[in-house]
DNA sequence: CGTTTAATTGAAAGCAGTCAAACTATGTGG
DNA sequence: CCACATAGTTTGACTGCTTTCAATTAAACG
């Protein structure tokens, strides 16, 4: 198996994880005629109002959705870390209705979309795998409003360190308490509806307290369940697909 | 053709407004075993955490999806009208993120949940429309997301109304610039992450500028583009899945 | 009709935003 | 390797949108 075919075992690994994938699916899905990308941070995937061309894997690095009000707020509506798929949400759309963008330097795995579509309609497990994936995501999008909805900045912050956390743990990167997150403050406020100045002070408040030490980028919490308590945090939400794999 | 089927029809125009269906799926979706429900207002048909047993559709009457933080915050997540589906969010979730409740008396068709899964795994025609039902509902609570976390009160609140409107008149119900909000005020606030307090007085201020005329609950539309302009309404979001039908 | 639920209104307090400036990395070219 | 430029972080003072608390009015319901 030639060294071009890591990228795509690790698309398998990803929708295997979601949903149980036969040696026929794995082989359809190692049949895709892929080519792998390096983006540099800030590049757009996809934009808002144009059809989507693309189907993306995030190999390695960090992207986001984001959506802009038409006076320029910018509001950021998902978070991708290594391995998600990047197009999913936008799989028969004719015009993207976000827009999504590498946050860090960034490989993407690109596949012919009429193949992705294909393989959907004749297999179903893989199908079945993608609609989890989707869903999963879904599931994420609510939690989120919930968190900026109802929560006040303190828990918003926390409750999204938690989960980043616990979806690179769950994908098997980074250690138990610490990692580098991939976003300046105002990107931070974007996400969480806040602004980079409070962004800053509820940060610069958590580790008065004690909750969490930080060294540049890299946040480490001294004590889960205390942060994962501040947050309200619970992880039913990630899990939207059935526990498979793994 | 008996007059029990007419839920059933309603069904498959639905999915047939999302994607192109032929005769044979819409025989295999009219051969479903569907039982008809009536449900009080504020009945669950999901709870948060529990497995999901049913598979409805909403043929009349509104229903909402909601998520409370542990101290009792509540944030809707999801506003169904007749038509919609309730439960694909939930497809293969083993345990629900959300609830799901009744905002009005509403009726109910509720069909078995291997069947669909069984349709989905047989005809690509009906998964499609499924998937693209699911992706137009997602691309939703993005919107909703941006909503509120970038914009003020005056836009949230008339963004949900224009959407609100968007949707009724694109399933062919309620007149072109009124409708009965099904919702009592502090619902309202709890889309909108605000208090029913604020949400009073944002809808005061809006009716005392002229923009909308109340009586009740029913909300009236003086001149569309300056509250579709208010709201920063654009409709492109609500498109997800191409244009197929009506 | 009485009772409960929803809508309104006012006054006061607070969380987060705005504006502006200083400071600190990070990176680049000489 | 230093000087400068740029992007990001931090801090302070002030403003303001929204919440909170409480009371009143109106509407819906049995």
């Amino acid at each position: 198996m030639a060294e071009s075919d890591l990228p795509l075992t690790m698309l398998v690994q990803r929708l295997a994880s979601l949903s149980p994938l036969d040696d026929d699916d794995r082989a359809a899905l190692l049949e895709l005629n892929g080519a792998v990308r390096t983006l540099e941070p800030a590049t757009y995937l996809i934009r808002e109002g144009e059809p989507p061309r693309t189907n993306a894997f995030l190999l390695s690095g960090f992207a986001l959705r984001q959506k802009l009000t038409s006076d320029g707020a910018r509001q950021i509506v998902g978070l991708q870390i290594p391995g998600d798929p990047l197009d999913f949400q936008l799989l028969y759309a004719d015009a993207a209705d976000h827009n999504v963008q590498t946050l860090t330097r960034a490989q993407v795995l690109v596949v012919p979309r009429p193949a992705v579509q294909e393989l959907i309609e004749t297999r179903p497990a893989i199908a079945r795998a993608i609609m989890i994936s989707i869903l999963s995501d879904a599931a994420i999008v609510r939690e989120w409003l919930l968190n900026v909805g109802r929560r006040d900045s303190r828990a918003r912050l926390a409750h999204l360190l938690c989960e980043f956390t616990a979806r690179m743990k769950a994908h098997g990167m980074d250690g138990p308490a610490a990692y580098e997150l991939p976003m300046t403050q105002e990107q931070l406020g974007d996400a969480l509806g806040l602004t980079a100045v409070h962004v800053n002070r509820t940060l610069r408040s958590l580790e008065a307290e004690g909750v969490l030490t930080r060294r540049g980028r890299r946040v480490e919490f001294n004590d889960w369940e205390r942060i994962r308590r501040i947050a309200d945090f619970s992880e039913l939400y990630l899990h939207s697909g059935g526990d498979h794999a793994r």
